[in-house]
RNA sequence: GUGGCUAUAGCUCAGUUGGUUAGAGCAUCGGUUUGUGGUACCGAGGGUCGCGGGUUCGAGUCCCGUUAGCCACCCCA
């Protein structure tokens, strides 16, 4: 025998599991196609020169990658911005400006497994190229918000920044040179402790009045007025720094203008994105109850998506959420539905003799848009009801000899255990309608 | 990739200082004279004790390796 196993990273989706994600995968793509971002797709597989040295040295080791049957050298996608970049550089001329497309899809990281954190999973991204205005970064923002919102998680929020700020006070500080190393330290505030983090600057040659700058300035919190205006004289003087406090400002006035509660979005300069293309607005979010999970959806303003596959500059904005992190957030939170099954009705095969009376009904009903799973076997008629109980069926259908003679049928609301008496007289249409309304009824109440 | 913790039936766990055919609850399946599920009773199936090696008369129990999961670093979704 062998062992049916997964690989470290990969995971099985039962049917609980992957309706949730079906689900959430529908509400992105609801949202995203409220605001006209079309569908695209692309390859899993890219020549490996398409893909390395893009994100960085971290994302190059933890690429997939092998020699094909052609013996060509070829990679696995980690994200789905690099092979967007291929893409617009390659179809540039047939797209038109600006492009918005949405892109949902499995990615693959060969990088160690943790909790939200696999080596296959899916993410749903947006993007906007071929347009510097701001209101693609506003955009994004409310999309991002309407996200979540309608992912009906509960709390959360989106952690807004602006990379033109944190470049402004680098320069007053004179650190310009080291951003990288500099950002990513500030970058651990949440999660370490200020004195871990200075103890790490430090570490990094930065003086110690630098460091005291930093984290004045990585930990202010506050309204947004008040953050903008702190924000706004410590990187008085550097034009950059300026205009990133700036574009915060108007991104925030324009997102209470488009209807998004005030708690939802706050400005947070510690916020900073490893990704080195990012060179504007970037964004985080977070769960409330689960912040530790890490940002389910995140993204920014970039310059020059495409700079190494085509001389046109393709300046751009977008974002991505994290779906399976998302759904194993859900799951811890306790949010994850039991339902098994994607039918409304479950019809009991009750008399083997009636085959084809049940197979008519079934087909009515399905022809009326009601999904309908007709059990196979004439079992016992309470095995049958257990078993729709555990998949999670609204309801079910009981009809027998009783019933067929007396031109009736039960309808049984999974969820309370009580029946309910149809009298359809033979005439389908009349079944099908009661049986309908009998479904909205019990799904309301649940 | 580095370090720490964990690994017994589908699930949650027991398993005495290493000592006979490894147990429980829940779940699953069957039944309680064959038209109705979450309660009751009876019964059944199911365990290479993650895997491999070692120490020992004897290992689920000790040692090493390995695989997987969780946590931290790193990076991120």
């Amino acid at each position: 025998m062998i062992e049916p196993r997964t690989l470290k990273g990969f995971r099985d989706h039962l049917p609980a599991q992957a309706l949730a994600r079906e689900r959430l995968l529908d509400v992105a793509r609801r949202v995203y196609r409220g605001y006209g971002f079309a569908p695209i797709d692309t390859p899993a597989l890219e020549y490996l020169e398409i893909l390395t040295g893009k994100g960085s040295e971290e994302t190059d080791k933890q690429l997939y990658r092998f020699t094909d049957h052609g013996g060509r050298d070829v990679g696995m996608r980690f994200d789905l911005t690099v092979p967007f970049a291929r893409f617009a550089a390659q179809h540039v001329h047939d797209l038109g400006l600006p492009f918005k497309r949405y892109h949902m899809a499995t990615v693959w990281r060969g990088e160690n497994t943790q909790r939200g954190r696999y080596r296959e999973f899916m993410q749903c991204d947006f993007d906007t190229i071929g347009t510097t205005s701001p209101v693609a970064d506003l955009e994004m923002v409310l999309v991002v918000h309407d996200l979540l919102a309608a992912i009906g998680i509960g709390g959360f929020t989106i952690r807004l920044n602006d990379r033109r700020v944190l470049a402004g006070m680098l320069g007053r500080l004179g650190l310009a040179e080291r951003s990288g190393t500099v950002l990513r330290s500030l970058d651990k505030l949440g999660k370490a402790t200020r004195e871990a983090v200075a103890a790490e600057l430090a570490a990094h040659q930065v003086a110690a009045p630098a460091v005291e700058a930093l984290l004045e300035m990585a930990e202010l919190r506050g309204t947004p007025q008040s953050m903008l205006a702190r924000l706004g004289a410590l990187v008085s003087g550097s034009e950059q720094g300026e205009a990133g406090v700036a574009a915060l400002e108007s991104l925030l006035a324009g997102a209470t203008a488009a209807g998004v509660p005030a708690d939802r979005v706050v400005v947070d300069p510690s916020i900073a994105r490893g990704l080195d293309y990012y060179t504007g607005i970037v964004l985080e979010s977070f769960l409330d109850e689960l912040p530790a999970l890490g940002s389910i959806c995140s993204g920014g303003r970039y310059d020059n998506l495409a700079g190494l596959y085509t001389k046109q500059p393709l300046p751009g904005v977008g974002a991505s959420l994290g779906l399976d992190r998302l759904l194993a957030g859900l799951e811890e939170l306790g949010h994850a539905s039991k339902v098994e099954t994607a039918a409304d009705v479950f019809l009991v095969h009750f008399d083997g003799a009636r085959l084809p009376d049940y197979l008519r009904i079934a087909a009515a009903l399905r022809a009326a848009g009601m999904g309908v799973e007709f059990f196979p076997e004439p079992k016992k008629v309470g095995q049958q009801l257990k078993l729709a109980a555990r998949r999670g069926f609204p309801g079910a259908l009981v009809i027998g000899g009783d019933e067929f003679a007396a031109g009736t049928a039960q309808f049984k609301n999974l969820a309370t255990q009580q029946s309910v008496t149809i009298d359809w007289h033979g005439d389908l249409r009349v079944l099908v309608d009661a049986v309908h309304s009998q479904l909205e009824a019990a799904k309301h109440a649940g």
